[in-house]
DNA sequence: TTGACAAATAGGTATTAATCCTATTTAATA
DNA sequence: TATTAAATAGGATTAATACCTATTTGTCAA
């Protein structure tokens, strides 16, 4: 029995063909993509499959956590194959968010005053600029502001 | 000259009754608004202005650097009033988002990977959960999955 | 192996956030 | 006060996502 197969019994989900494509097309993903452009690369093996199935196929695992939702700037939602502790860096001109790692984050202690009152279920470090690739372009857009330079 | 007439003139940006309200409005708010949000308050004393207009207005102050768009995770944009250093704890039960400081963050190092190849603009912590009020709901919704749980 | 049944899907519709369009108004400047 | 570019209102459009429902399909137990 395969990884998937042993997900969908362990939460009581069917095994259908559209579910194991969105979980084998989103797994093999190194980037974070969309409901739609997963929607899109499916429609080459499964013509008729609909982007609302997508979707809904995508948030179910988000629920059952076996993937994660990217947080963003209010565009489009973005999925993510990779449920390791990593943190990300958003590119403000391609869009690309890139993975990395930080064990000296990973270590620090959040403050007392938030781990005193709340549960908290996540914990990421978003970092936003400018990537390799896009730098020299820098100018040419004119993307809405994140938050602060630091 | 105030503040908001002083940012105008230098940008260049006209002083317009409509954007002197958006203005006091998102700097009078502890919460982190939508445009939609601060529009529905503005009606009051402007029965006539436009969402567009609300909408237009807040994206312009947040290129130019006078306010921050808030990371989010495919729901309505967010907009911070403040621009200092700060991060923020998001309730995935009441969409309230807290924010919190972090002396020892902002000394933390970044990795070297990410400082050599790219340009950083903006570093924020984001952490998820529930807070105070909804920790005891906390089963009542199912929230979509932000990142794994730490 | 088959039948019953709940779950899942396709495809259409509805909703909502965000943006675009354009005629009109208005702030800035001389 | 006249000129002019910028800004606005309000309607239209687009795009993401959620909802609805008839039909199909996976599951499980007989
Ligand atoms: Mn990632
Ligand atoms: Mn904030
Ligand atoms: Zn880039
Ligand atoms: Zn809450």
């Amino acid at each position: 029995m395969d990884r998937f197969t042993q997900l969908c019994k362990n939460h009581g989900l069917k095994i259908t063909p559209q579910r194991a494509a969105v979980y084998a097309a989103l797994k093999n993903s190194k980037e974070h993509p969309s409901a739609d452009q997963i929607h899109k690369q499916l429609l080459h093996s499964f013509p008729n499959i609909s982007l609302d199935t997508v979707n809904r196929t995508l948030i179910t695992f988000a629920r059952i956590q076996i993937i994660d939702v990217v947080e963003g700037q209010g565009d489009p939602r973005r999925f993510d194959p990779n449920r390791e502790d990593h943190h990300h860096f958003y590119c403000l001109s391609c869009n690309t968010i890139f993975d990395f790692h930080d064990p000296d984050l990973e270590q620090l202690p959040l403050p007392e005053e938030i781990t005193r009152t709340c549960t908290i279920t996540g914990k990421r470090l978003c970092l936003t600029g400018y990537c390799e690739d896009c730098r020299q372009h820098k100018q040419k857009h004119q993307p809405i502001n994140f938050c602060k330079p630091y």
